[in-house]
DNA sequence: TGATTGTTTGCTCCA
DNA sequence: CAAACAATCA
């Protein structure tokens, strides 16, 4: 068979093994993605299946995208009349309901298969209401975010607010029980299922619809899941229903990779699949075809420093390669002129190598940024704003969504004033109450009081107005192709007309950003999407959806690389509190997940992998800047893989100040407030707006010729590589990042920062039970655990 | 009511 | 350093 050249015997036996479950366990840069569209390819061609009966679920829409089109390439010649299915859970669930979901409203109250989909952004402003409805305080409670990933994980173990209260046994249990049933209540009330409910719903309309279950399971015949290591429970049970009647799953993954317990992930998916499938197959692919020997054994390195795995030894045939490079930059400006300087020197000598910039989070981008862009260098960014998230998109589809669905309350509070006509809080708060009183929807309580004439004459006829536009909406929604409805929605609510007032750059930038939206718009069309499936998409598109392999250079955070490779890669930040961070310190396993999030990092990279730190590191804009300590993961490295790229330590400080003074001169010359536009186009044009010529600036830091090999290691952390239980022999100071306290009132927390020396110091501690606290060390009275 | 100014607070990671 | 929130004034 053809799809079997070029496969080693594990990837062929792989392919081949079709019927039953099957476990892959693939190591980084095995090929299992070739693996995957391999064995569809395969399964449809020798057993002469119907490409309809196979589904792949993918990671991220772009996975799904590029699988479909290697899928496609493989089988170009065999004049197949449909594709496969291949998705993200969350879109297929999406599917699903909407296509099969009438069922569910007699489990779910309210629904229709007209429902909205709430992000993160809409979760928030239902807590929000709900703390407000209950008289509760973020400040003496839970944190809006941290109560949203209570009620998550609550969610997702399949309890409901009355089995909390069932097994409430304090005051903040009950309250917690309260908050989860008044934000359920709210989701049921707009008839929006936020991301936990679209797998969830899901689960529970197969569990429940006899006939969709058996439909489905007519139709498919072999299911394949990438990326299993990070699926959760309810995927998991997804996959079972799906595959019921046949048992063909074929699940591929690597325990070593699993990153996201935080949003559900079970990393007993992989570790159980054996018991959970008596009879499964299970296929190792070990063999990495991606780096050098030096990056592999490092990265190996590093992980085998966990406990929770099954163990494997990834091994290659490829080449030594270069050693690591590690610089340690004097603060993070100087590490990000130093990343853009080694990229321009890598791009000199190898202009077709791409290059990706890894960080642990999103704010780290923004220094990376202008050091990229003072040196006139292109690039791309994953994540941080993307477009679907700026205000003036997410206004125009609650727009949209309004117009589809008047249930939907967070999108209509979230226009009912934009732009302003004269409804103000008091008026707003009145419907809320009303709504409450009445246990009616927002739209409904409008009505109500409209009908009531319970207002004064001039919010009355404000709201009157809403009222006629948003009814005018809708008829022309059911009339007029998405296009036009958008063009007619910024005309008729005002919309446009306020950015056109603004005449600030910003509200420029917006309206292009509309006419992106329309353009958007119109190619869905183009493609007979619906209005619903152009929604859908507005809501589901991820973060690592926008990246775009041609540009050179790439910045994202280490999840979104998940799954991509680059020849060079760079990890920025290898600092504690920040890789790994100081919410992640606390305990053994979110440490090793963290551990885990290095190795996907560092095995992205196919031939040079560059670290770095910086020895400060300001937390917010404005403060000092404070001291920081070397991430653990780099002392995990073995020092013979590694080379020293920046200064001797005893020199080093002297110059890397002076070049930082140059650095901020020119930085002060060439920064700018405005937003952060990601085209060079746009940079430049800024510039020439303000008459400065805008020229890539001499490359600033001078990492310059190692005279001896000997690796300058980073000042080892004096701590254990092991963070728990932690240090032995601090100096006079009494307190150190990374140490365990106990405070009298707090109980034990792990130090994160300090500022400042002497008694008079002030430390940032981590306390499990009460978060962030920033305390003077003469006072807290606390005492080394 | 709504615009303006002042003040505080916060940084995970994401479908 | 911003965005989010609060307070103030027109």
């Amino acid at each position: 068979m053809e799809f079997l050249k070029g496969l080693n015997a594990q990837q062929r036996e792989a392919v081949t093994h079709t019927e039953g479950p099957l476990l892959i366990l693939a190591g980084a840069g095995s090929g299992k993605t070739r693996v995957i569209t391999h064995r569809i390819a395969h399964i449809i061609c020798s057993k002469h299946v119907a490409p309809s009966a196979i589904l792949a679920v993918t990671f991220t829409n772009k996975a799904a995208g590029e699988m479909r089109e290697r899928v496609a390439g493989l089988l170009e010649n065999e004049g197949l009349d449909s594709q496969p299915t291949v998705s993200t859970f969350h879109s297929f669930c999406v599917r699903l309901l909407r296509r099969d979901g009438d069922g569910l409203a007699r489990i779910r109250p309210g629904f229709t298969r007209r429902f909205s989909i709430y992000d993160d952004d809409d979760q928030l402003l239902i807590i929000k209401a709900a703390y407000r409805s209950l008289g509760l305080d973020e400040k003496d409670f839970l944190q809006y975010r941290a109560a949203l990933s209570r009620i998550s994980h609550t969610k997702n173990l399949k309890q409901t607010p009355q089995d909390l209260y069932r097994t409430a046994t304090s005051k903040e249990q009950e309250r917690l029980a309260a908050l989860f049933e008044a934000y359920e209540k709210a989701l049921h009330m707009a008839n929006a299922l936020d991301f936990d409910d679209l797998l969830l719903e899901a689960v529970r309309l197969l569990e429940h619809d006899e006939a969709t279950r058996e439909a489905w399971n007519r139709r498919l015949s072999y299911v394949m899941i990438d990326e299993y290591q990070d699926t959760n429970r309810c995927q998991y049970e997804l996959m079972c229903l799906l595959s019921q009647s046949h048992q063909n799953v074929c699940v591929v993954g690597d325990e070593d990779q699993s990153i996201y317990s935080w949003r559900g992930a079970d990393i007993r998916n992989i570790l159980d699949f054996e018991r959970d499938f008596p009879k499964a197959k299970i296929i190792r692919l070990e063999q990495n075809y991606r780096s050098t020997k030096n990056i592999l054994s490092a990265a190996g390195a590093v992980v085998e420093n966990n406990k929770a795995r099954k163990g494997k030894k990834l091994w290659t045939e490829s080449e030594a390669g270069d050693l690591l490079g590690l610089y340690p930059a004097f603060d993070a400006e100087n590490e990000a002129l130093f990343i853009a300087d080694s990229i321009d020197k890598q791009l000199a000598s190898h202009p077709d190598d791409a290059i990706a910039v890894l960080y642990r989070t999103n704010f780290q981008s923004r220094q990376l940024e202008e050091a990229l862009r003072r040196y006139g260098r292109k690039y791309n960014i994953v994540g941080g704003f993307s477009f679907y998230q700026r205000a003036e998109i997410k206004d125009t589809i609650a727009y949209l969504r309004l117009s589809v669905s008047t249930a939907d309350s967070v999108s209509l509070l979230r226009v009912i004033n934009t732009p302003a006509r004269g409804i103000g809080r008091t008026t707003v708060e009145q419907i809320e109450a009303q709504a409450r009183e009445k246990g009616i929807s927002l739209w409904a309580a409008i009505e109500q009081t409209i009908d009531g004439h319970q207002l004064s004459t001039r919010s009355q006829s404000s709201l009157v107005t809403f009222r006629n536009v948003i009814q005018e909406l809708a008829l022309v929604a059911s009339a007029e192709p998405l296009p036009d409805l958008i063009k007619f929605l910024l005309d008729r609510t005002g919309y446009r007309k306020m950015l056109e007032q603004e005449k600030t750059p910003e509200a420029e930038a917006r309206q292009e950003n509309l006419d992106e939206l329309i353009t958007a718009a119109t190619e869905a069309v183009e493609r007979g999407e619906t209005v619903w499936e152009f929604l859908d998409h507005a809501a589901l598109v991820a973060e690592a959806d926008a990246y775009d392999e041609k540009a050179a250079v790439t910045l994202m955070t280490l999840h979104n690389a998940k799954g991509l490779e680059f020849p060079v890669v760079f990890i920025a930040g290898m600092e504690l509190g920040l890789f790994p961070h100081s919410r992640s310190m606390n305990s053994e396993e979110m440490l090793e997940e963290e551990r885990r999030l290095c190795y996907v990092g560092m095995t992205r990279a196919q031939k040079r992998l560059i670290l770095s730190w910086a020895k400060y590191r300001r937390r917010f804009g404005g403060g000092e800047q404070e001291r920081s300590t070397p991430s653990w993961f780099l002392s995990e490295i073995p020092e013979n893989l590694l080379v020293n790229l920046g200064p001797q330590e005893d020199t080093g400080e002297v110059d890397l100040t002076a070049e930082r003074y140059d650095a901020r001169q020119s930085a002060r010359r060439n920064t700018y407030t405005g937003k952060a536009y990601n085209s060079l186009e746009n940079i430049t044009q800024f510039f020439s707006e303000r008459g400065i010529a805008f020229n890539p600036p001499k490359p600033a830091p001078p990492p310059r010729p190692q005279p001896r090999q000997a690796p300058v290691i980073p000042p080892r952390p004096s701590l254990p590589a092991k963070p728990l239980p932690p240090p032995a022999a601090p100096p006079r100071r009494i307190t150190r990042a990374g140490m365990t306290v106990e405070h009298p009132k707090y109980g034990k927390g792990t130090v994160v920062r300090r500022e400042g020396d002497g008694e008079n110091a002030k430390i940032t501690v981590n306390f499990p039970q009460h978060g962030l606290k920033k305390l003077v060390e003469k006072y807290a009275g606390l005492k080394r655990d």
